[in-house]
DNA sequence: CTCAGTGCAAAGTCTTTGCACGATT
DNA sequence: AATCGTGCAAAGACTTTGCACTGAG
């Protein structure tokens, strides 16, 4: 993954030095441990990661921060219905929705090109011009089945 | 639409005898506007429209009374990422899913059997066992384009 | 008469923001 | 040195809840 991370740092390198933004130690900090991390992650359970190895960082750097990466285009927020925000990576990835299981909260993403195209179809007749969706199935995975 | 009338007071009259709840002012005028309106709407919404005819009614009430709706299974909450529960009707229809107008606000139902089967195709192929989804297109309708 | 329901305001979540201090460019 | 960033606590938005009073059955 050292290409996605080459992505990224330029993207967000771009970004920072178009507006003027600095890189901050908690700036650098969070965003290394979101992207190791991989993504799906609450702020709050970011926080924990973060403050586990650096205990002067405060959520309300966390909730800035992760507003930035969103705003920058780096990661996308998403909302599974638990009633907190989730992040997710966006840069140099494909739109993909998610499977989420209800028992342990696990989240699987996929892609379809088919169900894409019906929903643009979809959309079209009835006159709407799709700029994003999202679509979320919900149920038990193969471990929870088993419960 | 005197049938899907008769189906809800069914329903809700079979779940209150049930649990031994009561038939109050406040609910019957919640739940009848509710209906009316016939959906997609915010408790803050609704509790408009409701204090619209009878001032004396708090929005805990409505809160509550939606609550119990959804319980009952009469309704559904959705989410459309405004921050507020928005719930819609949800007994005597077949699963359908959203676009949203991100221009005026519009909400678009439609239903498509195809997408269905390739999502449950999808879950399966990953183990999953689907239990409820969501799938919500974003866009502008016909009349926000040509804004 | 009894127990559920209601109004009101307080409390709970999650998230944002004002302000004074601190750090980066 | 000039700004932007940060921590902290207060404030916001939405929703839930405790309590004493009201009303349905």
């Amino acid at each position: 993954m050292s290409a996605g991370r080459e992505v990224r740092d330029a993207v967000l390198s771009g970004y920072m030095a178009e507006r003027g933004l600095k890189t901050t130690r908690q700036r650098t900090l969070i965003i290394d441990t979101f992207f190791e991390v991989g993504g799906h992650l609450s702020v709050e359970e970011l926080w924990g990661r973060v403050r586990g190895r650096d205990t002067r960082v405060s959520v309300a750097t966390v909730y800035r921060t992760m507003k930035l990466l969103a705003e920058s285009g780096l990661v996308h927020a998403q909302n599974f219905g638990d009633g907190q925000a989730r992040y997710e990576v966006a840069v140099g990835r494909e739109h993909h929705d998610h499977l989420i299981c209800t028992g342990c909260g696990a989240i699987v993403e996929f892609e379809n090109d088919r169900i894409e195209a019906l929903q643009e179809a979809v959309a079209r007749r009835h006159g709407f011009q799709v700029r994003s969706h999202k679509m979320e199935l919900y149920g038990l995975c193969r471990n929870c089945q088993r419960g």
